[in-house]
DNA sequence: GGGTATTACTAACATCCGTTAGTTTTGAAA
DNA sequence: TTTCAAAACTAACGGATGTTAGTAATACCC
């Protein structure tokens, strides 16, 4: 049995890869064995390495997915010219989306990471640094602008980027309120608040 | 060599407890071996069983501390006779507080949980199933008093405990910012958002 | 200072893990 | 129908892991 050219345009490989992610997100990189990995395909653990390099492969391919389309998403945000609220809003909302939409990888990339080794895991730690960065800088020319009230400009996004990745918790809302909806609820907590 | 009672009155017990913790909180829970913990006490992996009966004990005592805390909290907010946006401030000041004087604690159960198994799992998911119920319900009864504004509350609780989770990136902001500085921003920044 | 419970040690077991080697099956091209 | 590369299989290796058994050392009580 092999060469099962499929009929979509899937590979195995890729195959492989979403049900990694899957495995990934519900137990843990540590916890998720190659066996029952394998077996979730439909194959022996064996043959998964006729698709893949290795375990560590799966994480680390999934992880630079993730932080590569953030990376781009920031190249674009910085690149436009309005006004700050407004990029803060456009970040907010792409976190929301791929949250909703992607978030098996999204999950993963945020919580499982320090399982690579270097020197993905420090390239990884600085492609998250930076991009901290440059959303604080954001921020920052947010307050010296007026657009933005005086608070710390790091504890402001801190709270976003973790307020956002509650993913395990999302699909759950997201059943209740559609995804548009979440992404209008986000927006005006952050930027606007509770109070009334 | 044996029966070293320690002068001051922390168990050796409590010794490895708090180290587990240390280790589960860097490396994760099943990144982290007995012998690894074992090493950093300054006896031998074997030697461990004397004090503790295993490795799943150390994260149930874990959680299960920090749960009870929490549940603590609440039943003691709940019991005041206060306004809405008060209460939930407390709720925020007491999360940031437990998280920067507790955090290695609260981060292993926060993020590690999963690897409990069933009875306690269960245990756990319905005490934290319960926590953000009554937590909701705050919010809830503040949107009814018109003291909130009318977002999702499940959605804006959801919010405030992953906002106030990401333990690992305070240690850094600490250093910069003080604790109560820190308290002060967060309830800025979650109750009357960010525009100014 | 001898007795005793406590705690440390060494050694090992059984199991699971990621991965490799070698072989067989498969499906499409010729 | 033959050919051949892709992909499945079985078997096993080397290493790490949590834990137990059995023994030696220790500090406190009398």
């Amino acid at each position: 049995m092999a060469k099962i050219r499929t009929p979509d345009q899937t590979s195995k490989r890729d195959i492989i890869h979403a049900v990694a992610a899957e495995l990934f997100r519900e137990k843990g990189f540590r916890a998720t064995s190659m066996r029952e990995l394998a077996a979730k395909v439909g194959i022996e653990a064996a043959s998964l390495y006729n698709h893949i390099e290795g375990k560590n492969e799966l994480l680390i391919s999934i992880c630079f997915k993730v932080a590569n389309n953030f990376t781009q998403k920031m190249n674009q945000v910085e690149s436009i010219d309005s006004n700050i609220i407004s990029k803060i809003e456009s970040l907010i909302r792409y976190h929301v989306h791929e949250n909703v939409h992607n978030y098996k990888d999204v999950y993963v990339s945020d919580r499982e990471w320090r399982n690579m080794d270097d020197p993905e895991l420090s390239k990884y730690r600085e492609m998250r640094r930076s991009y901290r960065k440059r959303f604080t800088s954001i921020v920052e020319k947010g307050i010296s602008r007026g657009e933005i009230k005086k608070v710390d400009a790091n504890t402001a996004v801190m709270i976003f980027l973790s307020a956002i990745a509650a993913v395990d918790q999302w699909q759950r809302i997201v059943n209740k309120v559609s995804s548009e909806e979440l992404e209008n609820n986000m927006v005006s907590i952050l930027i606007d608040g509770l109070r009334k």
